[in-house]
DNA sequence: CTGTTAGCGCTTTCAT
DNA sequence: ATGAAAGCGCTAACAG
């Protein structure tokens, strides 16, 4: 079914049913008419690849991202989605599973359909750096969202895990704790940055005490926690760099007799799990959504014109109280609403 | 960059770099080498939109989902996006949430796109029928994953419900409960499966009891698990219809003075919580990542040929049980691997 | 106002 | 073995 027989059968030139279609030329009532007639008894559907082809649009978007599968990323991804459909965009998922050659296809792809822009979600790092460079070298607008990078140059929204941290933190010692303990990832710049939050209010508090895991885990969190108990740490608060750490900590506590929340008290960070599980322990909630969303505008910008050099935007985590009973505090979990 | 300059640039026509790009006609060695000479040169890339216009094919397939944001359906996302990228086909997500104005809109966009196939996820129903019809019309294939529905003739991965709730009910039993309430959704037909198994399993062992809420929520569960406490009901044990509905039970059960696991047992349905949340109850883990892997096999069978009728193909979910020590068993949460 | 027509970048006969 | 040329379905001058 194409734009030529759709003509004939309405007894029409091509380009007034193109006129017509996209609404962008003054077309009589009548033959307008005649061609929307046509097009309902014919069931067409412009080619959108002819389309692109002819005008050099393609009206879609990619999203690369390492797991799809996380709840922080399939947020972001829920935001972005909803912006660019708003523009009749189309977005293309890219879940690359962490793994570089994967990405590295996936970007071939991007630069083969001429994409309009992406969104990049990653660790920072050598390798992804590449492939945003080879984005932006063939002229396709990049923005970062929660990819944290020294490059300053790059259009992106990230969340300020120091300072957002550091009301974690703040709240623990609200809530009476004396001690406070740090429970991260070894090589995680973003786990990095929450210790470093952690550490700058801790300052002329009490002494630091940290464990590390390998990976954002529960039995990383579940290990850290053993770690910080064999060491005959004090403490009776603990700051878990995510919220699935957290509970692997809050298992361990709990097999060494400690009870939460009254001997100690937990934070996590995320709210991907706090809110629900029932252990009674406060989380600092990204807002996801409102990132994707951000990150999806800022790309429009740039796609459509703008040469502001690195635009930026950064946004803070917020506290989470574990809900007590949904009857009693209705308004906690606002932040779970999206 | 076009093929026309680089087949200038090599001094050979397009033709032969056309042959050399897509590898399908003889091309001397020499002729080769110059051709593939020009595109590092020039880093060129073929044109996607051209590519499908000449060829007919466009190698992308859609996904329609409700919510992205629900893990079992990113989980399935992943399984489509591996088996789609191994063979070079970009899959383009359409998180619907849940909003059928929204639903039709990518319908008409992927009518547009002319996808090659359609993997649809969602609620059955009148208007999901529509669509699946429209995209059919159109001679695209379309295969339903967790997609219950009373048109057989129709490619589907299903999970059955009812059978593995059988399984779950089975383990209650098993683990010396007397008396087993059900919590579920009243309008989803989800749910209802889930309590047929459950009926079917507890018929002659012990009376029917239970709750229903609107929705598979938190909120919903605790509710229902207040109205069975305020029957007065007598139980042993809860089988819920998903995990987070099944903490909203326990939350309440709790607050009226019931231990879990000591004084109720609870089973859950999803495994998404259940394994982490450390309290202790076990839950129905759907293989969800396997589902995608297969709906978008089925897809491919179809998209390459193949004319069989209504291909079908049946999951169960596999009982996981909750993890005590990480330490102890570690085999226990085989589930959770992806 | 409407129609003709020359591309958009690539593939693919069909000659050579 | 290689090249010329005719489309694929649509848009956008340009004529009329």
């Amino acid at each position: 079914m194409t734009i030529r027989e759709v003509a004939k059968h309405a007894g029409v030139s091509v380009a007034t049913v193109s006129a017509v279609i996209n609404d962008n030329k003054y077309v009589s009532d009548e033959l307008k008419h005649k061609v929307l007639q046509a097009i309902k008894e014919l069931n067409y559907r412009p080619n959108r690849w002819a389309k692109s082809l002819a005008t050099g649009k393609g009206y879609t978007i990619a999203y690369i991202v390492p797991d799809i599968t996380n709840p922080i990323f399939s947020r972001i991804t829920k935001g972005i989605q909803g912006v660019a459909n708003e523009k009749n965009y189309s977005v293309i998922l890219c879940s690359t599973n962490f793994d570089s050659p994967t990405r590295r296809r996936y970007v071939d792809w991007i630069l083969e359909m001429r994409v309009d822009g992406v969104v990049f979600t990653g660790r920072h790092g050598r390798e992804s750096l590449t492939e945003i460079t080879r984005l932006q070298d063939a002229a396709i607008p990049v923005v970062t969202a929660l990819a944290p990078s020294d490059v300053t140059d790059m259009d992106r929204v990230l969340l300020d895990d120091r300072e957002s941290s550091r009301l974690a933190v703040r709240f623990l010692k609200e809530s009476q704790c004396q001690r406070i303990a740090f429970v991260g990832v070894r090589q995680s710049t973003t786990s990095k940055e929450r210790y470093r939050g952690y550490s700058d209010e801790i300052a002329d508090y009490c002494p630091e005490q940290v464990a590390y895991g390998e990976d954002f885990t529960w039995d990383d969190g579940y290990q850290a926690a053993q770690q910080l108990t064999k060491n005959g740490a004090l403490f009776d608060g603990v700051f878990a760099a995510s919220d699935i750490m957290a509970l692997g900590v809050i298992a361990c506590l709990k097999e060494h007799g400690r009870d939460v929340p009254e001997d100690v008290q937990i934070m996590g960070f995320d709210n991907t799990y706090a809110q629900w599980s029932g252990q009674g322990f406060a989380s600092m909630s990204i807002p996801a959504f409102e990132i994707g969303v951000k990150a999806a505008q800022m790309l429009f910008d740039r796609i459509s014109e703008i040469e502001i050099p690195g635009m930026q935007e950064l946004f803070m985590a917020s506290l989470a109280v574990p809900r007590v009973r949904p009857s009693l505090n209705p308004n906690l979990n606002l932040n779970l609403k999206e």
